[in-house]
DNA sequence: AAATAAATTTAGTCAAATCTAAAAAATTAA
DNA sequence: TTAATTTTTTAGATTTGACTAAATTTATTT
């Protein structure tokens, strides 16, 4: 029922590796994780012993039921902490997800629900990603971009799914944060920039590489 | 500049025993932490390898200026995490050290300074006992209690001494927490209990075990 | 389909932090 | 001031998670 900072870094890791194709290999995961094959292949018999996830030597492996369960409550961990960095602690969107990645491992299932609720019980963290609810349940609906929303449509920013230094800085610039109601004025064929209203009043124009790293959420 | 865990709460631990006594033995240490005395002459040897401690075999230990100074550190951790929990995630006074043990251990520096600042620089943790400023700097001055605040003067209860349940649970009754504001109506010689007013306008009487518990800022 | 290359696993080490059992030093008591 | 007791240290083993180097399995070429 609890795990080490280690396992709970490989099982982390192998979800994320998953989604992408079905199967995680040996050597991806060693990649990822910056370390070497052999001890991927020794955290994997022990993961298998503990029935966290599907292995047969030279096959690569699969989280089962039990360790999807237990990925989904690191990912919970990690993503509500990004969002108390962010929301409440002020650290930009760029500077959380390394102080996430010590956090996450505090594994208190009562704090981490009343930090939940302290929140406001976020759905989406500071990079757009669905935070996993008590119970693991994970909106695994598609995000929507700015550029899918209609002109003159009041609407929020709930994240950015890009987290360079350089688009903070312009989204910084532009005053456009989590939480910013914005409105597209108007769309330009030409490029396909938009004009968009942000905040109270200013009307400022973004490209289309930008536009399409803003998530929105409906509600608003 | 980096510490496991484990030196973490030997540090931490001959820091909190030497203030009692000049010097901490190997029996003491290891009965605090719950480990074996070979297991602390182990410690032992690498803290002094790390300069962070004198010791002489036999001699017992102290820490000398680099290993309090580490030790300081993690005490600020430790009590600006109980501060949050209690202020921000309503946990009682009873629960927080359990917590703040595990998130102590998460040493980013900009982490513990911004929360200090979310904070708004609590001096005292929700047990009473101050917190250590960004420099390491601590407010040795004794604590004020209760019976100690002159007749008709408001003050602001800062923190409990003593964690147990059944304090907490009283406290919880008479609606007396941190941040209440108090003032003493009457004091009886009898048995040296307080009729005292406290929030708003309730009045009620409490022993004087509670009031030797309830620790108080001047600052009102 | 054999030969080569790549990926994976096995075997054997290592460091950190713990333990038990035995030895050594310090303290207390007779 | 010896003897007995307690405290502390040493020596050797164990567990976890990592490593290197060698062996093995799978995949890719020619």
């Amino acid at each position: 029922m609890n795990y080490s900072v280690s396992e709970e870094n490989y099982i982390k890791t192998i979800f994320h590796l998953q989604k992408k194709e079905g199967t995680v290999t040996t050597n991806e995961l060693a990649g990822e994780l910056k370390t070497r094959p052999a001890s991927v292949t020794d955290m994997m018999k022990k993961l298998k012993a503990k029935k966290l996830l599907h292995y047969q030597p030279y096959q690569g492996f699969r989280l089962n039921n039990d360790g999807t369960k237990v990925a989904l409550a690191i990912i919970r961990r990690h993503r509500l902490w990004e969002y108390f960095l962010a929301e409440k602690l002020k650290f930009t969107w760029d500077e959380v997800h390394e102080v996430a990645e010590e956090l996450e491992h505090v594994s208190n299932k009562k704090l981490i629900d009343k930090l939940d609720a302290f929140l406001g019980y976020p759905k989406n963290d500071p990079h757009g990603d669905p935070i996993p609810d008590a119970n693991g349940k994970i909106d695994t609906g598609k995000k929507i971009r700015l550029p899918e929303i209609p002109l003159h449509t009041p609407c929020i920013v709930s994240g950015v799914s890009n987290q360079s230094g350089e688009i903070l800085e312009l989204l910084e610039h532009k005053k456009i944060r989590i939480g910013t109601r914005l409105e597209i004025r108007k769309k330009f064929d030409f490029d396909e920039s938009l004009e968009i209203k942000s905040g109270k009043q200013t009307i400022t124009t973004i490209s289309r590489q930008l536009a399409e790293n803003i998530l929105i959420t409906h509600e608003a």
